[in-house]
DNA sequence: AAATCGGGGGA
DNA sequence: TCCCCAGATTT
């Protein structure tokens, strides 16, 4: 029996080298923590795919939070509106109200304090601190959520599955890691119809034995 | 704890 | 048509 690290954590980023959507404009190195914080609250609830479209946009007219402040509210919902969930453009201008009125205008470090922040729940926060900052965590979305229950057999909603997760997140490369589970979970692990059969895990999944 | 927000895409 | 999507806030 190998360990998580051999079985999952070691094929999964080698997966994720080869097959990874490594081209979303939001991975794109040299991106301000500002603007990971800006894709992050786009991208929840909303498919990868659908965000790419509108991001480049949003992001060249609101770079920081002086000028989403400077801009009228009803300019930033309209960007906002094609990805459904517009009430995230108020989520967007209030979080940049704060982020200069209490953090000078830059993305906190803390967990705290991100957590304090409109529209900025534990995910998003992790998100934040995995992408902007490097920390070798990892944030539960419904993807990751997904994959690590059916491959540790685990229920869905099982509390240990985050600290599981934490603890499976390679050290300095927390990002990839994250991207990883998140790419495998949308493109091979899926929630309706995985592809079992050319999945690179095998049996190491404790759920290959039966139909998921 | 449950309701609500939401348009877009895949099966 | 139904289900799902890098969740969080409100009730």
């Amino acid at each position: 029996m190998l360990n998580p690290q051999q079985s999952f954590v070691g094929p999964l980023l080698a997966w994720h080298e080869e097959n990874g959507r490594h081209r979303l404009p939001w991975r794109e190195p040299g991106r301000s923590a500002f603007e990971i914080l800006i894709a992050e609250i786009l991208l929840q609830r909303t498919t990868a795919a659908s965000v790419s479209g509108a991001y480049l946009p949003i992001v060249a007219r609101y770079p920081s939070p002086e000028t989403v402040v400077a801009a009228s509210p009803e300019a930033i919902e309209r960007r906002i509106a094609p990805l459904g969930l517009a009430k995230r453009a108020e989520f967007i201008r209030r979080t940049s109200q704060q982020l200069i009125a209490r953090h000078s205008g830059d993305v906190p470090r803390r967990y705290a304090d991100l957590l304090e922040l409109h529209g900025v729940g534990d995910y998003t926060a992790r998100s934040v601190l995995i992408h902007a900052f490097d920390e070798d965590i990892a944030a539960v979305d419904t993807n990751v959520r997904r994959l690590i229950s059916r491959f540790f057999d685990l229920p869905p909603d099982s509390e240990v599955l985050p600290h599981l997760a934490d603890a499976l997140a390679p050290s300095r490369r927390g990002s990839d890691f994250q991207h990883a589970m998140l790419d495998f979970a949308a493109d091979v692990c899926t929630a309706r119809t995985p592809q079992c059969e050319t999945c690179p895990f095998g049996e190491h999944c404790r759920s290959s034995e039966r139909a998921v």
